[in-house]
DNA sequence: CAGTATCCTCATGGATACTG
DNA sequence: CAGTATCCATGAGGATACTG
């Protein structure tokens, strides 16, 4: 899995290309990272309790800045997962929401960040026990 | 979800520390990441058809770098998915493999790798009508 | 073989200011 | 309100050389 970028002409993403070591292409790892990046995963997992504003969107996330979710939201947009509606009124008013295809991602998402949730007590001791060993081989 | 990076004494690592609107710390985001990152996903998928030396993980991955390998195995070994198993020969051999915690997570991580295989179509299908409508009103 | 150590690039992503 | 445009810091991550 080599991986190289390119720039795409019509999007503003510079697009990683993802190769195996026989030199086949893997395009559905970066729809992969799209749907597990930092802000999408957040972002597919509160649209799963309905459509949101941008601004709703924002103060359920916490601080993302306003670049960063509007990037995320413009690249599940493309991919299919998020269906934007943009109102013509005065002051604008826009509603995301999960397309069919989105909810099928989020579920599955959210299935992998409850997991996780759930796990954490596992995790956190395998911690300790791994940085109690780290130590004794340091100290012994 | 504000988040901020703080060192880590004891792990080279720098952690981000995730944080909600109301000031609720969310460390379950941060494994989300160690298993949904880069090369976390390829190595965990990978290992559930088995056991797996260093040099086998970087060719069956093709091009990922010493580096970013080691690290990804360390934090996935730290975090208490992987098991690591070094024989003390001459030259080395180590074998990493998953433990019990770790197939459950790579179940979820291979379960939505594959979703996203069999969506590329679609996908593909959604980014041209996307790229579409942004012609006819540039054009337009 | 299985890693560290080091250096270096550049893309991620935050902050700020501005606009329809 | 819902963005875009711009600038900038920093850390992810690659290349290379070296070691037990």
């Amino acid at each position: 899995m080599s991986v190289t970028t390119e720039s795409t002409e019509n999007f503003t993403e510079r697009a990683r290309v993802y190769q195996t070591a026989d030199g086949a292409m893997c395009p559905h790892r970066l729809v992969l990272e799209h749907v597990t990046s930092r802000w999408g995963v957040l972002v597919l997992i509160e649209l799963l309790d309905g459509a949101r504003r941008f601004s709703e969107l924002r103060r359920a996330m916490g601080r993302v800045s306003e670049k960063m979710l509007a990037q995320t939201l413009q690249t599940l947009e493309r991919d299919g997962f998020v269906h934007r509606d943009a109102h013509p009124v005065i002051p604008p008013r826009v509603d995301y929401s999960l397309t069919p295809l989105g909810r099928e991602a989020a579920d599955r998402v959210r299935d992998l960040a409850e997991w996780t949730y759930r796990s954490l007590g596992e995790v956190f001791e395998a911690r300790e026990r791994y940085d109690a060993r780290r130590e004794d081989s340091a100290a012994g």
